[in-house]
DNA sequence: AATGAATGAGTCTTCATTCAT
DNA sequence: GATGAATGAAGACTCATTCAT
């Protein structure tokens, strides 16, 4: 009965994977909302209304919970992000439409985004060397300007480096104080920090018009 | 006798601080070599030779003796820092000569910035609090630059925000992995991220002759 | 329908002992591997491609398992040597043939030896007090040769039961280092542990001899 | 001040050494009563009223405990048969006054007795490769016994792992039923096991007589 | 003033057992 | 009848903090 037991496995790994989404949604938002240290297993499996011996089915330890959720909202991220990119146009298009995204989903899940951000820093040299990853995966992005860039001759060695940590510390510090919203969190001022020292001034403004438009 | 109480008071209370201080060097060297969520008390006694009830006399708690080690690298980093700079200089001039200074403290004492810049963030709200508090205060003194800078008109809304946490963000880096010599740690690197966007290209090359000289 | 009910049910329980058997051993290689203690249902379960509702549906427990599991091997390990007991021979000759086919399974079976020997005094007051049960069921057997010892008045009270524990105390030791076969293993040193005491020095060196032969 | 710290010091360590002592007491009654996998850590520290990381300070865990706790069991055991050996005795003499006193030993410390001679049976592999090694340390005194024999030259090869196997088992038998008694435990039966077979019986009446005089 | 032995609350983790499918 | 996901009780161990000396 091969085709039988290959489409019970299969249910069963879906299955399983379906309830480990569902118990991340709510291990992020208790690592959002106690921290990832002072987060005990036994909050995550109150809040997911599950029990002990599941959270251990589903996971290796609490690292794992959290290295696994940390992973789900890049990805997700990532995807999303992707998605928003048009695939025709100018870098600085692409550039303006996907931090465009970034903004809406900080707004939209604003849990997840304090643990991409700030938890993440919080949970162990595993998850902040894997999120120095992560935002050193983001150079080569803006690093492509370069190529379209002015004023290319002049732009420091480490100008990516530099913007990826200086974008992190904005959206950081407005996520920590729980300004998410249109209104704090301005493409505007995102654009500036990423888009400007390669395009210059005019050609930022008029992305940020077109973007309002 | 009031005198005499007095006298009494300020010699102890100057023994006990110099106590403290030696305690807080051995506490810091070992929240840098373990990380904060990983020592204990014991650990710290151990380092320090003082027994668990000194460390008690000392400290209101863990906490208390992280966040007074960190007070005490900052302090002293933004005296030295500040002793550093010339009083007659013009702003580049000023932020050279500082951020010289500043590597030069990293290179001569990376487990102190070990704990300022990477395991602040991991030690719970209040010193990441603290962290972005001690940020921000580089801000106005990042924000005079504006008053000289060509391009005064144009300058991001948040630069300065976005170059604080992007020379954070580069420094952060470099520690962790321990780069923190001279060929590594460049000072033309840290001018390029903290000055170049308000004087561009050319006066930052100056200053940067300027202080190889 | 009485029949067909006795049929069905017969079978089902024939069945059902069909599968304890087969589980039974994988339970028991489990057992000697790990140890009692070490060994989870899960282990067993694995081991026996079984589900863990149908180990609870052949026993009642971990304990229940083992003690089946030791029955088992004392049952047949018994009915082996009884097949191996020559009806007419005199009590030295059933003596030897009856060891000689003991350590002839212990050689084939050095898993069921471990169970039956080591882990047995290792599971719990129950599963050591039927161990103790098992070997004083040996002193009978032993106490015939009494009649035919030419020392008989000079015999020791409790001759059967060091005996026993000498006997067991020796093959545990050998087992237990994995030293099971043949050369190792020698009928002439059990023999000596348990005839010689009887029948003396000679009479035992000739059965060993015919043993041999 | 050596002198000083030198007291001290010494002082404390004997002061850890006197509590550990007495926690093993009561360790041991607690192995003894529950059986050594039954046992929690719960269990030693209510018996022995400390705290559970007092318990810890003073051993490394609860198998750490157990084997500290069979140490000090055999170790005063060995002492007190020692003591009671007299120097210029037979090796008959010897045997029958160090077994004597064992028998005193377990009368008068029933708890003891379990635990070195059941419990550790079930204590985890480690305790019982130090169980087998303590039995195998009586071999050679034992064997001492050979050169005085009167049928030295058809002594089973391996006749002292037999008796010493034997010798455990019967002693192990009347302390797990409890019969720990002079009446139940008697001198007789032991030189039977254990002397009989070097120097016969009528040699071992005699020695009975003496002891019994 | 300094010491460090003692405390026990708080966590993680395992695993026997149940029961809905 | 068989399955194995879910349960949660139980136990080991750590470590911040106290306090008698």
């Amino acid at each position: 009965m091969p085709a039988s037991v290959g489409t019970e496995r299969v249910s069963k790994e879906v299955l399983e994977d379906h309830q480990r989404r569902r118990v991340l949604e709510a291990a992020i938002d208790t690592f959002a909302k106690r921290g990832y240290q002072a987060t005990t297993i036994d909050n995550i499996v109150a809040t997911a209304k599950i029990a002990v011996g599941t959270f251990y089915e589903l996971f290796r330890n609490k690292q794992d919970c959290f290295m696994r959720g940390y992973e789900q909202i890049v990805e997700s991220g990532r995807e999303q992000i992707t998605e928003a990119i048009p695939a025709d146009g100018t870098w600085g298009e692409q550039a303006s439409a996907g931090l465009r995204r970034l903004l809406e989903l900080i707004e939209a899940e604003p849990m997840q985004a304090k643990v991409a951000l700030i938890e993440v820093q919080t949970a162990g040299n595993v998850a902040l060397g894997r999120y120095e990853e992560v935002l050193d995966g983001l150079i080569p992005l803006l690093a492509r300007a370069r190529e379209q860039s002015p004023f290319a001759e002049e732009l420091p060695l480490h100008l990516e480096e530099a913007i990826v940590g200086g974008l992190a510390w904005f959206l950081q510090q407005r996520v920590s104080l729980g300004e998410v919203d249109r209104a704090s969190l301005r493409l505007a001022d995102v654009l500036e920090i990423t888009v400007e020292p390669y395009l210059g001034h005019d050609a930022t403004e008029e992305l940020l018009e077109q973007a309002e438009a």
